[in-house]
DNA sequence: CGCGGAAGTCAACGAGCGTTGGCAAAATAA
DNA sequence: TTATTTTGCCAACGCTCGTTGACTTCCGCG
């Protein structure tokens, strides 16, 4: 399964999950379509959890369809789940805001609009999928850790962005998927207050 | 689905996930057999990715015994998953060593004996599955809340154990299932060190 | 011994899954 | 017009799933 991530005008996309087919038949109509109902079910039920025939009866479509525009569920996976944690440059981060600027950044992620999804499905789906996984590791690795990198002064960056992710993961596992009523209940603005002041700590500053 | 948490011997079990086989037939060798396979294959790839004949394929026995034993993958699965933190006594621990406590014991829980596999279990299938995301808050509820508010003195203690929870089930996702190199490399004592204090942050004291 | 029930095997069910290839309709090109 | 490509539906494949009921084997008790 050698995948590898590309950026295409500005987004990142995962390349030959499996090896797409070369011609494209385009009804974008159709093509966008399939896109929207897959990027919905993924991301209510991960990747094991939807199942093409259920994104095709949603389209509504036959779930051949399905397979002649993107060959396979993992070939449909890969083109709903654009990975563009649209990261800000380090440089534009004040060093003694950076956390609160994550936290936002990281909501605005999960409570956003639709282009951003891929963060949340790929998130539902790696719990059960190896590959789904496989692609969250990538993405700490290209675009988290480079990010934390440039803005802390400290050796041991990886750690502290490891250490940060951890964080906002459990934030959104506990918010989004798992629901618990505290965690739920908070403003975003307390989120900020309560969370920004630890990722800043992760960063190096004082907390 | 009408289950409840009932406390047995010290111990916390899920009754009534499906009605249970009134006669239990007791081959208690095979019994124990079944959910110990049970246990590492929910284990390792949650309650929807585990099926019942694989499960039956590793102990090994028919898949049938499995339903005759246990009525329905459900009641497997609720016979296979024990949740009982055994979170110690708020008046046990200092309250300014609370914060590297809990860490510990959260680490053990994960990478401890087999009797404690429930929270991981429970884990890797909620984020699929609804009914193990309920049983998640319930113990919440009725373990993980209780024992905060006994150790903080401070008002808002279910938004606090909502945040630790964040961060340990953060901490988990991270090093345990989606295995983010960084977070894995840590040895427990730099978990302690680098969670503990946000811990203990948490519940009030100074960090 | 025989008998009864428990322990375990086997084959099958209906359903859903990803995927395939063929065929009808529609649009497009010649 | 005819010929060709695109767009879509349909039926089926081989598979795994949870679950069922009938069947055999074994063990203990009289």
């Amino acid at each position: 399964m050698n995948d590898a991530l590309v950026k295409v005008n500005g987004c990142w996309h995962i390349s030959s999950m499996t090896k797409a087919p070369a011609k494209i038949p385009k009804s974008d109509k159709t093509r966008q379509a399939i896109l929207e109902a897959a990027q919905r079910l993924f991301y209510e039920r991960g990747y094991d959890g939807a199942s093409v025939r259920q994104i095709a009866k949603e389209v509504p479509i036959d779930p051949a369809m399905i397979m002649r525009y993107f060959g396979s569920k993992e070939g449909l996976f890969s083109a709903a789940v654009l990975i563009d944690l649209k990261l800000p440059n380090p440089e534009d981060i004040p060093q003694d805001k950076a956390g609160e600027r994550l936290v936002r950044h990281f909501l605005m992620l999960w409570e956003g609009e639709r282009s951003t999804l891929g963060l949340p499905i790929l998130l539902r789906s790696a719990v059960s999928n190896q590959d789904a996984s496989d692609k969250i590791r990538a993405i700490f690795e290209k675009q988290v850790a480079p990010t934390i990198a440039g803005i802390t002064s400290l050796d041991d960056a990886d750690t502290r962005a490891g250490l940060i992710v951890s964080q906002l993961f459990g934030l959104a596992l506990c918010r989004y998927i798992l629901r618990l009523p505290p965690v739920v209940d908070m403003t975003e603005e307390e989120v900020v207050a309560r969370i920004g002041p630890i990722i800043q700590h992760h960063i190096g500053s004082s907390v």
